[in-house]
DNA sequence: ATGAAAGCGCTAACAA
DNA sequence: TTGTTAGCGCTTTCAT
């Protein structure tokens, strides 16, 4: 009695058996009127409360109304709209959320997709940092869905943007302001999602691309890739940048350079205040928090049975345009 | 044998007891090699993992190894990068963080507290959504940690800002570049954060502060302030905003009317992109990533079963110049 | 060094 | 309607 008090505490407590208790606690009607409220009465008395874990060993269905997601970095705006839009469709089903960080580390993805799953969570939503998750083959019964980048060497939902068609608008955008000459700013093109933006790119522009830039990675190898790009001969009048942190390097090196007013730039993935900067940046938006909330929806109809084969569910994206992609090219003299 | 392997499966297939089979997962030196080889044969072949919950159950220090986090909402920078640095020393221990979001909704606090201490959680941190704490005094045994923001009717260690420092260095130096009538817009006057940075800048003024908005909530909220405050007779020359959508709020009121080059600005807690704004943002910098830190050293020393008093923690705010607070008030003439 | 029995807190299956 | 018994997967205690 010193510690947590027990369904068996609170059963003395009322004087009646273990199992009334367990009854009344979990809502079972078949209970008298006059015990319940005993019951009830030693519940509140002695502030009890069900030990989930122990009744979640014992029961059927054997599910812990817990959830693991696994995103790049809990820190980050983009991960952090993906979590929360996540965590509200899981507080709608009074489910909770376990969360790690990955930081592009395959080691640690499928240590915590390991631990997670160890912790008996019903499912788990993964954006994979790794290159390979046949790993999660083994993870019978447990549900996965994928967002914001597709998995390889294993089937599951998977949630995405329109990478392709989300870059090639922005870049179709770009030569209907003028532009001829639009350099790619991407992403290390291992990443499927790099890949696809770059597709897009190629697509709106056909067979006369610009300089391209592949695997830069952060905000301070853009501003240098940026730099070294605009010093080129055949530098480009605009550029379409394939990433957040890509995006907010070339703006700190156009505004150096002061050429922020007439090199047009669109950026894929929205941050905040791109609204309130000199000129405004225009970008494609994604909408993470659809995309979270897609994801959610569709682990939770795997845990509730659903069967039929991999879905890919694609988000479409939004192209904003704020200012810095409307900046047409400079008129020839 | 159709669901997941257990103990037992392992025993079985290794032809020892379901005991030994305990000490080799568990990593007790007492089993003869040869013994130990075959149950790790046994286990790598059905890939078997033990089941926590049920460990748990049984073991004397009935630690799951987890720790729950409430927050105002991990999709806002400050408490990403708060949740970001309490994640990883929470990893250093071997320690999952299931996290919830209060939207300011005190409910959802008292909630999600309980939720978590019935997970059987081993420790608590709680960014305070409501003004009354006093329903923890029932969490015996779940030790808890509050950060960013203080409790009340509750004692226990706090982690929070340097408020009142922070806020009359801020003021001082909008006085050191010769601003007199100094404006401050500040969240509610409920919360115990806005009111000691008030305390700052009343501090700062002595008795002669300039025109007070206080209860401002939101972006919107503060450029609409911001413009009134700036259409007054004895309009301020200089804004020291108590938070960061405040602070954001008035950079776009000084945009709209064209004084941001003018107006002095000093906002409270950092942004991103601030310093890409026109004029780069000066602000108050909070350091989530540290308060974080110490906030999840706190918990688990009292986890580890360190008894003292509660403690309050203060971790110091850094003046960052960037360009609005450096505005020097325009000569009279 | 190994194992058998008991039991953590709870629910399922069955009985009264 | 209520209670009894068994047992979820594991660790403890105590015997061998």
């Amino acid at each position: 009695m010193s510690g947590k008090p027990t369904m068996n505490d609170v059963a003395r407590t009322a004087g009646v058996s273990l199992k009334t208790v367990s009854r009344v606690v979990n809502g079972e009607p078949s209970v008298t009127p006059d015990l319940a409220a005993r019951v009830r009465a030693a519940v509140e008395s002695l502030d009890y409360r069900p030990h989930l874990g122990a009744s979640m060993l014992r029961r059927n269905d054997r599910r812990t109304r817990m959830i693991g997601v696994l995103l790049e970095d809990v820190a980050n705006p983009f991960s952090g709209a993906l979590h929360r839009a996540i965590e509200d469709a899981a507080r709608d089903r009074g489910v909770h959320v376990l969360t790690g960080s990955l930081d592009e580390d395959e080691q640690r993805e499928r240590d915590l997709a390991r631990a997670f799953r160890q912790r008996q969570t019903d499912g788990l939503i993964v954006a994979p940092a790794g290159s390979d998750q046949s790993y999660l083959s083994r993870f019978t019964g447990t549900p996965i869905v994928f967002v914001d980048r597709p998995p390889s060497g294993f089937g599951a939902d998977t949630v995405v943007s329109t990478n392709v068609a989300g870059a090639a608008g922005a870049v179709r955008h770009l030569v209907a302001h003028g532009h001829r000459r639009i350099a790619f700013l991407g992403d290390y093109q291992r990443r499927a999602t790099a890949r696809e933006r770059f597709r897009g790119y190629l697509q709106a522009l056909g067979h006369r691309p610009g300089p391209v830039v592949h695997d830069v990675r952060g905000e301070v190898a853009a501003e240098r890739a940026t730099l070294a790009l605009l010093r080129r001969a055949d530098a480009p009048t605009a550029l379409f940048t394939g990433q957040n942190l890509i995006t907010i390097g070339a703006v700190r090196a156009l505004q150096r350079i002061g050429l922020h007013q007439s090199i047009a730039l669109v950026g894929f993935d929205d941050f905040p205040l791109a609204d309130l900067l000199d000129p405004p940046v225009t970008v494609v938006a994604q909408h993470p928090a659809r995309m979270g909330r897609a994801a959610a929806d569709a682990l939770f109809e795997r845990i509730d049975g659903h069967n039929g084969p991999p879905r890919e569910i694609r988000v479409a994206t939004t192209l904003i345009p704020r200012g810095s992609g409307e900046i047409r090219i400079a008129p020839a003299r």
